[in-house]
Formats: structure tokens, C-alpha cells, sequence
DNA sequence: TATGAATGAGACTTCATTCAT
DNA sequence: GATGAATGAAGTCTCATTCAT
């Protein structure tokens, strides 16, 4: 299930109305772009609704403050991201682990071009827990790795619960940082990596006879 | 050799007095820290100053600004775990692959932790370089990259050099990013994180029969 | 028409509404006053804001920059000038040389009286343009020395229209200049000063058949 | 004789050795420079001092502060222009008026040509006694007016002292106003402005049947 | 005497957020 | 509800001058 973070304090209201939800939208797409051309702290509030063409007035009751439309972003994020590994898993139960592999970077790749300000909304959601003393995995749930790692024990039940997490974490975070670098070079580079990419998580799932 | 961004503007003067060399060491110091504790951009060249106990001015005689504190600490840090590597593989230019990966993640291991800023001041200066739309590669050149690259032609002559410097370049962003991982949990979720980096890059280098 | 160097960026927004209004008055107002007691460089944004009882924020409000608090001043001085001397050309377009004269330096005369910032903003207005390298006359179009220029050739249409801003120009630079220094004079001195200027340009105008 | 408002307070010391007064000129003239690129307030002494080779605190020992710098600078200027005119005044003591005005205004365009910060070491040292609330005849004494002056009552005898002091005022600030202008504008134009300074003074002049 | 590292007040400007309209 | 003018604490960096060496 999708990540609930979401009511709690993120969103003042329910856009009930068309123009609330345009608007929303708006900012959020307009924030990812500056979050990732400046950098959150170096992004303000006033550029995001300059730009979303929304008074400021307005950006400030859809979102209480300037936490919240990066909490906002991380959450659709980690939703979809959760949606497309379910997706992958119902497909791929029992293909081959090179197949899954291939697929699922694949996948990554795609989401990753989807949303290019992942990365830089997910590293500043971390810092300001780290600066807040905020343990990570008390707030954001990863999903996507309970996922993974669920995946993992229905493939090989001879590992425990706890182990498969520990796989899935270690996949997750191994893949989601090389897939990063790719970005910043060029697209030869980038397939090379991608291709890279492969063959570290195959060679490693062969370990556990995935 | 040792990386020599160094030269460029990091440093105004060569602290010629034993004083100065105190200060200058004091305030990269008390910067690390600050990093780690509020990040880059919410610490303040004042909260610097005066946590390491120097006159605001006088910091600005060795720092031409804020940027050059975190410049300064990040070639400290390329510089050191450039000689780690160098010393690593003279060390065990022989050893079995096992051995040598179990050394390496160790080493890389000590490394995160007697610089726990290394994390937050690379990340910033991605950021900036992203910012200022600089190519990262143009103005931080990867040492341990290509002196990993290196010796992995060395243990394995069939892989041209661009296929080592694949390789290496995929090793060592997923060992850094593991490692950074460790360091936000628990002890035990720390150890055994470590371990299952040292299976994935032993997994993958056997791959290549290295 | 009147200067229109204005709109370009001065002004941030329009002051709608009153309140607006009288605290750019007020900003300018005691701008003109500081200018005058300390000079431009010597007169901080605070001190401004302070005595105008405006606070800092608000300032940067209506000015996006200190320069810009100047150039605004100097744009007023600009425009009044140039309506004086309208006015004067209108009223004056028959009457005898001395008469013009007469009229026009007291007329100067009161308008520094009512300005008594003129100097120094139009001097930090000058230095600045320096500074930048930019030329005066591309950017402050003096329009009072083109209106004196038009009605001089009025008067003598002999003179074509480059020999006419010639004298414009010597006439307004001349006239300024000792009005100015009239300012820094005990009362008498001051008088007889202002005599001398009005015989000084009368001399000069007959030697024209003015 | 000339000013000698230098003693007071601009020298610290006299420089007796070669070396002090080449570093003192070099002071000087680099500030002179600096001065004209970027006006008073904007050049800073370590400016200077670097500029000219010299220690900072070295030009610490020649100038008490930063204002002494300017107040050399313009007793040179002073003392120069001084000089002049009373060469002039002995060349020119039987000459038509005519001539004379010639020969004084060429005289003070090249005084202006070899002395391109004069314009603005004036202006800021007015600027200082406003600031101060010094009457600028306290301290610096005009002497160029007071030689002027006396030049013209030997010419007109009729004239009292006071009228010919008057008069010179206006002609000393009514030429130093059109030859400053003159160097702000293209070679054609300032041409144009000599002569017309000459015009204006000449004709000025015979209304006093001087 | 000569040097230049050291000092810290203070300059300009920004920005998240509020709240009266 | 919608707006955007208003706020002022706080940030980065400069610079004239001193004084220990």
C-alpha cells in the first residue's frame, strides 16, 4: 500500500476544486525543476510560486511550509516506485534471475528518467532528518525494500526474513546510486554502466541461488 | 600523486606560522562537524568562526569564502583515501580476491569513520558543481578510480583499461554508498551490512575472474 | 516629454496603495537628506530604513538596491528640472536676453533650493556610471540641455542645432556649478555670486545676438 | 607660496631616504589611479599598497589614514595649478584679453590631461568637508583664485578687491567645470568645448574691460 | 624600522512566513 | 478563500587600522 505520510501535516487541505488541483501539481512539477537546477536550500519559496504562476499567498495553503513540498515530492516518488516494483514482481514471480535483473534496472532507468528530481528530493529528505536527529526508517518506510525482499524469500525460502532484507536493502541502494552516476555522463558511458549495473546484481543474487 | 585541486584558490596564503596552521585545521575541523551536524548551506561561516574559536575575519585571510572550507576538506579527504588505495593494493597486489575485497571495504570501513563529513562534503560539492553546471569529472579527477582501474588490469590482462575503469568506477560508487548506509544504523545492522558488501563485490569481480 | 529613464528598474512595483506611497516618499526623502549629510557611500540601507521608519525588509521592497534609490532621486530632479525650464521658454520666448537670464538663473537658483540633494546624486550618479564604464549620455538623456538648446535656436536661427547644444551645454554646466558652490557661501557671497552667474551668461549669450 | 596644509598631519615622517620617497610617489600615483577607476570610497588602502608595491603597513607609515592619501594628492594638484597660473600671470601681465584667455584655458586643459584624478580627489575632498562640516575655505585655501584675483586687479584697477576676488571665483569654477566635461566626451566635441570656454571667459571678461 | 596577520563592527541584501484586506 | 505587501533576523563578506614580531 501506498505510503500515508501523506495526510498527516503535508497537504493543509484537500484540493477539493479544479484550479486547487492544477495548482498543486503546478508547484510540485515546478519545485522538482528548481530543486534540481539550484538545490532545495538555494530554491525559494517565492521562485516555486513565481514560476507555478501561483501567488505565494496560495502556496502556503496548500503546503505549510517549505518541508512539506519536499515531503510532498518524496512521496509521490516513493509511491510510484512502490507500484512499479509490485508490477515487476507480480510479472517476473518466476523468470529467470537475469531476466528479473534486466527488467528491473530497466525499470529503474525508466523511473529515474520519469523523475529526475528523485535523487536530489531523496537526499535532502535525509539530511533533514539527520539534522532534525530523526531516525530514517521512522519516517520513511521503504516500501520498496520490504517489497524486494519479500520477492526474494518467495524465490529462495531458505533465507530468513531478515536476511532478504538485508539483500533487497543492499540491491536497492547499490542499484539506485549507480543509476544516479549514469545520468551525469554521457550515453555511452550511461549504457555501459547500466549494463554494469547487471551484471554486479545478477552475479550477487547467483550467490543466494535466486 | 595527490590530487592538486588543492592549489587553484582553496587557500589565500600559505599559513606560514605554526599559529595559522592551527587555525586553518581548527576551522576545517569545527567544519566538518557543523556539515555533518546542520548541512553545508545551514551552517554559517559565523558558527565556524566562532566554534573554532577564530575571528570571523580571520578566517576569511585563509578562506577566500564558504565554498573554498568545503574545497579544502574534500581534496583532504580524495588525498587520503587516494593513499589508502595506493597503500592497499601495493599490500596485496597478490592476495586472493576474497582477501583483497575484505581489506579494501575494511579500509574503506576505518575510512568513514575517522571522516564522518566525507559523506555530506562530497555530496555538497556534486551539488555546487551541479549548480554551477560544472562537469563533475572536469574539475574532481576520481584518483582512487583510476588507481582501482589500474590494478584491476593488473590482476587480469584480458580487460582493457576503459572496462577496468567501468568496473571500478561501479565498485567503488556501490561500496561508498553502502558504507554511508551503515553509519545511519545500528551496530549489528552495520556489521552484517558489511558483510553482504563484501559478497556483492566479491561476487561481481569473480565474475571477471579477477 | 519627461525622463523616462524611470521605468526600467527602479521602482519593483507600483505603489498601489498610500501607505506604499508615502513610505517611498519618505525612503527618498530622507535618502535625499543622508546624501546630502554623509554622502551616497557613507549612507547605509539601515540608516535609510531607520530614520524613514521603514523597516529594511520593506525598502528592498519598493528598491531593489541602494543604486536604485539614487537613480530614483535623480529621475525626480530630472523631471522637475526639465519642467522648469519648459515653463520658462514658454513664458520667456520674447523677452530681452538679460531678462531670460535673469529669470532663468533664479530659477535654477530656487530649484537647488528645493533640491538640495541635486549635487551630490547627480555627482554619485556620474561616478558610478564611471565606475560601470558606461557612457552618461546613453544612459541620462539631459533633456534640459536639449530644451535650452531648441529655444536658443529660436531666438537665432542662424545657429544650427549642433552649435546650439554646444552652448546648452556651457551655459547649464557653468550655471550649475556656481549655483552649486553659491550653496557653500555665506549669504552675501552667495548673492553676488548668483549676479556674477547671471552676467557671466549674459555676456556670453550677446556675443551670439541671443 | 604653496599650501601647506601638508605638514599638519599628512606626513608622518618626512622621507629622507630614496627609498621611502619612491614608495611615496608610487602611493600616490597608484591612488590617483585607483581613484579615477573606481572613485574614493571604493578604493581600499590594501589596494593601493598592493597596486604600488608596497607594504600595507608601510603606507601606514607614510599616510596616517586613508584621507591623508587624498589630502597629498590635492595639495600636489594645488601646488601645480598654482604654479601655473603665476607663470601665466608673469608671461601674460600686457597681453589682450583675448590671448590671455587663450593661453589659460589651454594651460588648464593640459593640466587636466596630466593630472586625470584631480577632478576627483576635489570632489571627495569637498565631499569630506561637508561630511566634516569644515567651510572648505578654512582649510583649503584657494590660491589660484587668490593669484587670479590679483592678476585681475592689476589689468582694472577700477575693480576693488572683492569684485575681482568674485570674479575670479566664477572664472576658476566655471573653467574647471567645462575642461572636466570636456573629458568625458569624444576628441571633437571637447575641441568644440575648449573653444567655448574661451568665448564664455573672453566675453565675461569685457564686460569688465579687462 | 618594516611588515602583514589579525581584528570585528558593520555593510548590503535575502527570504520564509504571516495576516490584513 | 485568495492575495501579496510587510517583516526583521540573519547571512556572507569587507576593510581601515593596529601592533607583535
Amino acid at each position: 500500500m501506498a505510503n500515508d505520510l501523506q495526510k498527516p501535516a503535508k497537504m493543509r487541505r484537500q484540493p477539493k476544486q479544479v484550479r486547487s488541483q492544477e495548482r498543486v501539481q503546478s508547484i510540485l512539477g515546478v519545485a522538482e525543476q528548481l530543486f534540481i537546477e539550484s538545490g532545495y536550500d538555494q530554491t525559494t519559496t517565492r521562485a516555486i510560486a513565481t514560476r507555478a504562476e501561483v501567488p505565494i499567498g496560495s502556496l502556503y495553503q496548500f503546503f505549510p511550509d517549505k518541508e512539506a513540498i519536499l515531503k510532498a515530492l518524496a512521496n509521490h516518488y516513493f509511491e510510484q516506485e512502490y507500484h512499479l516494483f509490485v508490477k515487476l514482481h507480480t510479472e517476473l514471480a518466476e523468470a529467470p534471475i537475469a531476466v528479473y535483473v534486466d527488467r528491473m534496472v530497466d525499470a529503474f532507468d525508466q523511473f529515474a528518467t520519469d523523475h529526475p528530481g528523485y535523487r536530489a528530493v531523496l537526499e535532502q529528505l535525509i539530511d533533514l532528518m539527520v539534522v532534525a536527529d530523526i531516525n530514517t526508517l521512522d519516517t520513511y518506510d521503504p516500501q520498496i525494500i520490504k517489497e524486494l525482499a519479500h520477492f526474494l524469500e518467495q524465490r529462495n525460502s531458505s533465507l530468513d526474513s531478515a536476511k532478504c532484507e538485508l539483500i533487497a536493502t543492499t540491491i536497492v541502494k547499490a542499484v539506485n546510486e549507480l543509476l544516479w552516476l549514469s545520468f551525469t555522463r554521457d550515453q555511452i558511458f550511461r549504457e555501459q554502466l547500466l549494463a554494469e549495473t547487471k551484471t554486479l546484481i545478477t552475479a550477487y543474487l547467483q550467490t543466494y541461488q535466486i
